[in-house]
DNA sequence: ATGTAGACTAAAGTCGACC
DNA sequence: GGGTCGACTTTAGTCTACA
């Protein structure tokens, strides 16, 4: 199976629940928009590294940690661009 | 002190040649531009998640094992989107 | 084998408004 | 509180070409 682009909707979805923020906190803990917040959540638009970083210091985790669980959602998958 | 954005310039160069990958092969196994891959190790560009995970996999490691190297980079640094 | 530049297109990210 | 839309500016990412 094959998927386009990476998603982090659901990941930080869940993430930004149980850390009980609405989408309104983690934008302004994250400096980022909140229709943006909410694009990504529903996987409009996918982001880059620097607001991953944004992303996973406003949720008080690692980075890495927030990429280890995106890898899970992706494991045995192959990772291909749409426009390849 | 402050840094403006995830720059994964060193980190990705010393990755590279510790496979011993040229740009253009490193290119060609993430399915990448040369002159992009040139970019981005010269810090001009910043990668999205995607990118990230084309390259950790041309790369033969975890997408969440590059970003943890990135960490390190930035280690005690508050990021802040230029734009901001 | 790499840097750079220019032109291009797709998409990231912001913002205001409304439901 | 969250979805969505439209308009906008900036940047990611491609490609050709030359040093």
């Amino acid at each position: 199976m094959e998927i386009e682009t990476i998603t982090i909707g659901t990941v930080l979805k869940r993430l930004r629940l149980s850390m009980k923020f609405s989408q309104e906190e983690l934008a302004a803990r994250s400096s980022l928009d909140r229709t943006y917040i909410s694009m990504l959540e529903r996987n409009i638009k996918q982001p880059t590294i620097t607001t991953v970083f944004l992303l996973a210091n406003a949720l008080n985790m690692k980075p890495s940690e927030f990429v280890q669980q995106l890898e899970e959602e992706f494991d045995g998958h192959t990772i291909k661009r749409t426009t390849i």
